[in-house]
DNA sequence: TAGGCCATCTGGTCCT
DNA sequence: AGGACCAGATGGCCTA
């Protein structure tokens, strides 16, 4: 069933594949390549090439073969440069992704990317929302919060207190990433400084060890960092729980 | 060797 | 009609 030039494999994506913005980058797949070389871009000259088809068509002239040969090449380039393009959006998501990047790390599957991308926004959008609950209670309630932190210890203004409590979606996240709630509530008011990133924040510089067990197997293709929101199944928030899911919602 | 991941081909559907 | 998008099928590569 494998049709033309195609039949021999290749992972235009691969890790070894640079991807850059410039045009045709992508065509360094060795496939590509040949099958560029051979006719470069069927769609812009039509020429018939590539003899295959080895198939007997039931009666149709040779020049309608050609005809439709052409056209299924024209139709074949034109998908396989749009999941190239594709591919490439996808790399250029891995990119911003806080994963730990390089030739020793498994590059991201493509479903991860897409799980951890959701997560990322997730735990960017809740940790907003904390940050702006927090900052409301400072410039909105300073009196009240004065009077608190002069009958207790100094408090960080971007500490969570029992006063004030965890998102439902944050206290899902900071259980999956590797701590409870409240611990992390101790954390960051008694032992560590006012966080500088929302990740920290969030408390994923917790240990994760303990949930390195995927049943969807998904954490068995990459690894797991401290410090790093997780792909895998385990590590999903609660989902539809929040107001940024719908954007993600699939409308077909 | 099985399973995961991927690229590609292909036919169908929808849109412009 | 032509192009974009999608999903199924197929086969290759890689890893546990």
């Amino acid at each position: 069933m494998d049709s033309d030039a195609g039949s021999t494999s290749s992972r235009s994506s691969s890790p070894d594949l640079v991807v850059d913005d410039s045009a045709g980058s992508f065509f360094s797949n060795k496939m590509f390549q040949t099958y560029y070389q051979e006719g470069r871009a069927d769609d812009e000259a039509s020429e018939g090439r590539m003899e295959r088809c080895g198939g007997g068509g039931k009666i149709m002239s040779e020049d309608g073969k050609e005809v439709v040969q052409d056209l299924r090449l024209k139709v074949n380039s034109r998908e396989r440069r749009r999941m190239h393009d594709l591919n490439q959006a996808m790399d250029g998501l891995r990119e911003v992704m806080p994963y730990a990047h390089g030739p020793s790390v498994r590059k991201l599957s493509k479903i991860s990317t897409l799980l951890l991308a959701r997560n990322y926004i997730l735990m960017l959008s809740t940790s907003l929302d904390e940050m702006k609950k927090l900052v409301g209670d400072v410039y909105g309630g300073s009196a009240a919060i004065q009077s608190r932190t002069a009958s207790h210890h100094a408090i960080t203004p971007a500490a969570p207190t029992a006063h004030h409590p965890l998102h439902p979606l944050a206290q899902s996240l900071h259980s999956l990433v590797g701590g409870t709630p409240s611990a992390l509530q101790h954390h960051h008011s008694s032992s560590v400084p006012v966080p500088h990133s929302t990740a920290s924040f969030l408390g994923f510089h917790a240990p994760v060890q303990g949930l390195l067990k995927d049943p969807l197997h998904l954490a068995s293709s990459y690894r797991h960092f401290p410090g790093m929101p997780c792909p895998c199944s385990l590590c999903q928030p609660l989902p539809t729980t929040t107001s940024t899911l719908h954007s993600l919602s699939m409308n077909k």
